[in-house]
DNA sequence: ACATACGGGACAGCCCGTTACT
DNA sequence: AGTAACGGGCTGTCCCGTATGT
């Protein structure tokens, strides 16, 4: 009896690299749009076809997944949307205004704004677990540091005006992170675009005016 | 108050008005430190004593529970640390700083953060209902609103130099959420503190120089 | 439109003491079949029709039901196969013959050796949890104590010759306690036989031989 | 597969008596303590280190685990606390003291009562499965039958009294597993030495009194 | 107005086995 | 022989809402 179309077997492929990242992908869209404790991990595991062994393997709780979701996406975003503008920008001044504009760019794009996901994360999980809260506070400090660290260069190099880089690193980061909740809450960008306009107003943030 | 020799009916006081307000009041106090999805509502009833009918008698469903906390605490607390404090000062931007001095200190009081209840609100609910995004946007509105009239005054009585009021407001409002956030975060009031130095900086809130 | 056989909607009847009590009836049953571990809560809610709401009311974990399960089922069934037929018994070993007699018959009776309910718990959870330990070992004196009391009773009677009461006592119910352990191995009420049999010939146990 | 520098690949000792015979020491361990539902496959691979595979690789499933443990552990160890001590003493009497009193002495020392090994998974599983039941059954009956064997021979040297040798074994054996029972539950080894002492003055067992 | 009883339907976590892979 | 990935299914628990009772 030769010649049967050997398709039948359900072919399972181990690929421990990809489910693992499909999950975190997966959790933080989920967590991001719904929120941590408004996501079921029956939501994560229809969507992405996984079954319950495999995430219990790769993720034994969900506490797990929510690390995993800080380290390896919310802080590689805020790496990427914050603080390598403001590394590669002339000014610390002009980098900020650059990450500012291109995120209200993206959400005049999308019409949904559904806000930061750290912001997201930070005030749902900070004030539950010491677990959770550390690396969130890590995230942000990461994110004000390399603000503030640009800020004194410029400094150094007579491109900003004396102020306490850290202050002024904090304002930024806050008035950031606010604009993005008020953008959630009215469902659109205009918070974001009125403080992009008022930050270059800030003493510590202006370009010294030569004459 | 009688001498209750009764020990065994459970003694039933019908005390509407105080079982409601009550019952809003643990809703507050648990919605601001746990969070709406992480509270349930067998714990409110737990922590009040109250039990089950009592809650479905003043408010059917989870929903309206937190409606009412929106409305009737989240909103008057804005209207108590921030908008009186505005309008009762000599000038916006004197009231701005009162309010950041008294929240700063008062998270130096006491050893928690619990972060704004406004926006620990605002971020977990204004992306899953439009019934709830609502009244969220609309206290950050009357918020901004009352900054910004003062603003205008402030500017018509020479008080402030000419800026868009609503965008400054704006940014005030931003900074203190994001602050808050990161006060949450890291469980330091020091970034309120920060943002509250920087904001004496900023252009449309300083004092007219007069020459 | 009159006329109606109302018997549309789902009348549901509140029957606390009775859903209470069937419940627990139910999980007696079935912890002395198939164990406490072996059974689950979803067996015990569909035997019963009861839905998982009424369950968690009454009994909100699974130790709170076998709790209630020792305390009211267990411990009265030691009492009226044990402690009431020795207590009436003109004597001790009279008594002690009786419950041997009248458990070895239903034995045969049903064809399921299924054990002692007491014996069944102790072995699987005594270990388990203090909580648990502490009932059943308490159950376990209380049978001991009645044996013990009535053998006094009979030696100051002149009914039973001199011995420790206490160790007697502790060797029926011993000896009753393995040799169920026995029966329920070898399905078979031979075990419980033979000791029977044997008891008679202990000393403690003999009528004093006059001559 | 992408050349990783795999330098960390786990070192793997193919070793398969020595992991298959962890793997019964584990189990019967866990499974004396905690019973055999209540522990999990997982709690034996991470107590041992090894994983899955070569669990599955010896032992199919669960099941064959805890006839290996019948066999292989439970079987030898009434071997050698109870068969062997009675074999080689110089009365089944005698044997069946020095048995008890090992025993006792043994509980004494370390601190937890964990109960009879034979006893534990006989009342769990003797119910479940015919299996399962059939093997203890027959553990039972060699235990029973050696004692019963040197009794037979005692009383055929005049050194027991005449007594059906079936029944003062199945009282023994009966005897000891209920004091094991009642010894855990109760947390104390004086369960065990009262039926000790009551046991010599059972007449099937006693030195035939010489006149 | 309030309290107890109850209905169902999740949810997170676990568990036993099997399959791919080394 | 042994490891890690994975498949589903089930368990205890919780949770929100409603119905019954006082």
């Amino acid at each position: 009896m030769p010649n049967i179309p050997r398709s039948r077997r359900p072919v399972r492929v181990n690929d421990p690299q990809g489910t693992r990242g499909r999950l975190v992908d997966a959790a933080f869209r989920a967590f991001t749009v719904r929120g941590y404790n408004a996501t079921s991990l029956h939501d994560l595991k229809r969507e992405l076809g996984t079954s319950g062994g495999a995430l219990s393997h790769h993720f034994p709780a969900k506490r797990d997944l929510v690390l995993a979701v800080l380290r390896e996406r919310v802080a590689p975003a805020v790496e990427e949307t914050w603080i390598a503008p403001v590394l590669l920008a002339q000014t610390a001044a002009q980098g900020v205004q650059d990450a500012l504009e291109a995120v209200a760019k993206q959400l005049e794009t999308q019409g949904h704004v559904e806000g930061c996901p750290l912001n997201n994360l930070a005030l749902e999980l900070a004030g539950a677990d010491e677990e959770f809260r550390a690396p969130i506070a890590e995230i942000f400090e990461l994110w004000n540091a390399a603000i503030a660290d640009k800020l004194l260069e410029d400094q150094r190099n007579g491109r900003a005006p004396a102020a306490d880089a850290q202050d002024v690193a904090a304002l930024v980061v806050a008035a950031y992170s606010g604009a993005m909740a008020m953008a959630k809450a009215t469902q659109s960008p205009e918070p974001l675009r009125r403080c992009a306009r008022q930050l270059t107003q800030l003493a510590g943030l202006r370009w010294p005016v030569e004459s």
